[in-house]
DNA sequence: CTAAGACGAGTTTTT
DNA sequence: CTCGTCTTAG
């Protein structure tokens, strides 16, 4: 039977129609993905290819014709972004109950699991999560009490392998130590767990490993949920590691554990992904998984979408071409009916600052033909590349938002709230304790922290518990701490989410201490946004579905638990008075996962149409109409830590097909002759990927230059060296004279300038500022500019702002952009 | 305890 | 060059 037909007959049967609109206006490869029959596939889906829409037409599916209940459906992603995006889709296609489902993160629902059954986890109910500033704090913490020289055992490094160990799925037992050092590292792994224990505290990768642990170590609680989750969809699943992969084995049954085989018949898995689009091998993603799967989960679905709705056909070509000179490939290659639409354009710039201002003279153009500044995109390939775009942008006035960064949970006075909240709910969490015990200032030094921590160790307490032991003045400081924060449980039960954090603000002393400092106003401003981030978390939400526990009728009344020995208990606290209602997280506990787990917006200047800057990591998944990917040169992209080895060469290539692939009707290329870094002027050779792509596609706005040559060039080699024609390197302002740009001078002759080219900018940059006009400051909003004065860096300006009054800013380093 | 200065590192990052 | 961390002096 094929699937369709299953389907219409199901819909006939429910709804009296002919087909149920929910497939309407998919594509062949689309409809067969959404319909397939039960039994595990393999979604091969390509950039753009409506991915998301399949996943949840899916899930909506599989509801409407009534092949499954929601309890049934686990979804998991990898962001919060994506998991979310599923559930608003998913409640737009059909008025369904989406809290049955579990849809979510990986560590979402880790921590969902965990919640339920904290006790069969050997974990307190409050445990804490660390993320990844607190487990380096932690680490670092470790090896100072155990005299570790932290010279040959950088705290990073620990961190890195212990984290990767995870990621692997391996306890310190299980790693094969071959050196000293590995012994000693693998030593300080076991330490650290027996830390994280003791704490009551779980990082990141434990949150999978425990997780995984809980469903390989208790028959009931595998058999339930493996019983439970007959469809389990795996989003971009060529970023998983081994881990999620051998949980996701577990989970769906595909695995032998504990002597007790559970055959996987109930269980579909679909796993939805593209291995082009794998560009996290660095932090453990495995694309083999995907080939594992395949294999090991017997599937007999592979499914490949390749039709594209994003993107012209002159940047597929060249997303296309580019990856076809991947050797490690499923195959697979992208089409649209949108026709070929505009070439690719390529730029070469004598120096980075010329390219920047190139990129913002094509934006004003771009802004003229049409195109909202949100609508733009500046790729870089790593961070420090920002600078000199920004710059440029700053200096012509044009609105930017710039991607990454510190988010708001990541925010220091935040996480300084944070631990003190997180104290009220778990004493023992030392890593809390130490951020805060003196902060702000109350007399605890060094010194004093040091006897306590030695007290505590010694007594094997937390340090909350060991403040007794320490004396004199030091120690009526510790005491008074601990009074406080023991007060503040107190005083905060029974009482409101909102109450506890303004408790907690006001004698924790933080918004006094910040009040006191000159530069505290944005923080005071941002721990009164905690509130507020607080009280929507509540409403909205209704303590957020990664902090609510499992139900804990819902495991007793499956029928699964009724052939169960009683005597064996499934749950943590089956006969808890509070089992009926289903036991949840207290607002302030579920607060506090949410933190951890969801860092929050990065600044989220909504709104705003400026133009996006960002990595091209952080564009994965995202899409513009016009998109300018900087920076394309040998070294930088791609980046020399890469050109070493074959892998990682690949994974570059990716990297520039997921950067390719963003873009919807313009695309552009530059690359820059010179670039400033680590304060020296390098000079680069063009990007060897373009070279891979179709001559056809491309439109060159500068003389193109004789293409990179891998051979004649050793790794690093092609620093410095110089090119066909142009010769003019250490000329100075030779650079960027007459011919380059003169409109129409290209070799390929076929090319005029877009935009009129670039006049030599002076020293001084211009703010572009005037009197009377409207800006936008990241902290304190709308204003108007009410005085200039200064020149350059010296630079400042008197603003009005609405709800902050009259500042004056130095234009050097306030953001001012203009409304 | 704070503030200034030395020092070193410097792809990519979500949870 | 530029940021964050650690050390040292007051």
């Amino acid at each position: 039977m094929l699937p369709h037909d299953l389907f219409s007959g199901a819909s006939a049967a429910d709804s009296g129609g002919p087909a149920s609109p929910l497939l309407n206006n998919l594509n062949a490869e689309q409809l067969a993905a959404v319909t397939l029959p039960a039994g595990n596939a393999l979604i091969l889906a390509g950039a753009g290819s409506g991915k998301t829409r399949v996943l949840t037409t899916r899930i909506a599916w599989l509801l409407q014709t009534g092949q499954v209940s929601a309890g049934g459906i686990l979804a998991v992603t990898f962001t919060n972004k994506a998991a979310k995006e599923m559930m608003t889709r998913l409640t737009a296609m059909l008025p369904v109950n989406v809290r049955g489902m579990w849809i979510g993160t990986f560590h979402g629902l880790c921590n969902r699991l965990l919640r339920a059954h904290w006790k069969l986890a050997n974990l307190p109910s409050t445990f804490q999560i660390l993320d990844t500033q607190d487990q380096l704090s932690a680490i670092k913490r470790l090896m100072k009490q155990f005299n570790v020289d932290d010279e040959r055992f950088p705290a990073k490094q620990t961190q890195w392998f212990i984290a990767g160990a995870k990621e692997d799925g391996l306890r310190p037992g299980d790693i094969e130590a071959r050196s000293d050092d590995d012994r000693k590292k693998v030593e300080l792994y076991q330490l650290y767990e027996e830390q994280c224990q003791r704490e009551g505290v779980v990082d990141f990768g434990e949150l999978m490993l425990r997780s995984y642990e809980l469903l390989r170590d208790n028959d009931p609680v595998r058999e339930h949920y493996q019983r439970r989750f007959r469809h389990i969809m795996v989003d971009e699943f060529q970023d998983t590691n081994r881990l999620q992969y051998a949980w996701l084995k577990m989970l769906s049954g595909h695995t032998a554990a504990g002597g007790h085989f559970t055959p996987g018949e109930h269980n579909s898995v679909i796993a939805v992904g593209d291995d082009d689009q794998s560009i996290y091998a660095f932090r453990g993603a495995r694309v083999g998984n995907m080939t594992d799967f395949v294999r090991e989960f017997n599937v007999r679905h592979q499914i490949i979408l390749e039709q594209n709705y994003r993107s012209y056909s002159n940047i597929l070509d060249s997303a296309n071409q580019l990856i076809s000179n991947n050797k490690k490939r499923l195959g697979k290659n992208l089409r649209t009916d949108q026709g070929p639409g505009e070439p690719v354009r390529v730029y070469e710039s004598p120096t980075d600052l010329a390219e920047a201002q190139w990129m913002v003279e094509e934006m004003r153009q771009l802004t003229r033909d049409g195109f909202d500044r949100k609508e733009m995109a500046v790729l870089y390939r790593s961070n420090a590349q920002s600078r000199v775009i920004e710059t440029a942008l700053f200096n012509a006035s044009v609105p930017y938002r710039v991607y990454g960064g510190l988010r708001f949970f990541e925010r220091a006075e935040i996480k300084h709230a944070l631990a003190y909240l997180r104290l009220l709910e778990n004493k023992d969490d030392d890593t809390s304790f130490l951020r805060v015990v003196n902060f702000p200032p109350r007399g605890i030094g060094a010194r004093t922290l040091e006897s306590l921590q030695d007290a505590a160790r010694a007594a094997g307490r937390s340090l909350h518990d060991a403040v007794s032991a320490v004396g004199g003045k030091a120690g009526a400081n510790l005491t008074a701490f601990v009074a406080k924060i023991d007060v503040l449980r107190e005083q905060t039960q029974g009482v409101s989410l909102r109450e506890i954090i303004e408790l907690v603000l006001d004698h924790s002393g933080l918004v006094e201490h910040y009040k006191a400092d000159r530069e505290g106003a944005d923080r005071i401003e941002n721990l009164d946004e905690l509130v507020n981030a607080a009280e929507s978390f509540v409403t909205q939400e209704g303590f957020g579905r990664d902090a609510v526990a499992l139900p804990v009728d819902e495991l007793r009344q499956s029928p699964a638990s009724q052939g169960l020995d009683p005597s064996r208990p499934v749950l943590d606290e089956p006969l808890a008075p509070d089992a009926e209602t289903g036991e949840t997280l207290s607002p302030l506990a579920a607060f506090l996962t949410h933190a951890a787990l969801e860092s929050g917006d990065n600044q989220a200047q909504a709104g705003q149409d400026a133009v996006q800057l960002m990595t091209v990591h952080a564009a994965k998944g995202l899409e513009f109409d016009c998109v300018f990917i900087t920076g394309m040169e040998e070294g930088l992209f791609p980046h020399e830590n890469s050109l070493s080895d074959f892998e990682s060469l690949e994974e570059e290539r990716r990297l520039m097909y997921v950067a390719i692939t963003r873009a919807r009707k313009r695309l552009y290329l530059s690359h820059s002759q010179t670039r400033m870094l680590h304060g020296q002027t390098r000079y680069n050779v063009k990007s060897r990927f373009f070279d891979e792509l179709p001559e056809s596609a491309l439109k060159w706005l500068t003389p193109k230059n004789q293409g990179f040559a891998p051979s004649a060039f050793g790794y690093g080699g092609g620093y410095g060296s110089t090119r066909g024609g142009s010769g003019a390197y250490g000329g100075g302002g030779g650079y960027g004279g007459g011919n380059r740009y003169s409109a129409g001078g290209s070799s390929a002759g076929k090319d005029t300038f877009a935009s009129p080219p670039v006049p030599p900018q002076k020293a001084a940059p211009s703010h572009g500022l005037r009197s009377g006009m409207q800006v936008f400051h990241n902290k304190f909003g709308e204003g108007t500019v009410t005085a200039l004065e200064g020149t350059g860096d010296d630079a400042r300006a008197q603003v009005k702002f609405a709800r902050h009054g009259v500042k004056w800013l130095a234009l050097s380093v306030a953001k001012l952009t203009p409304v």
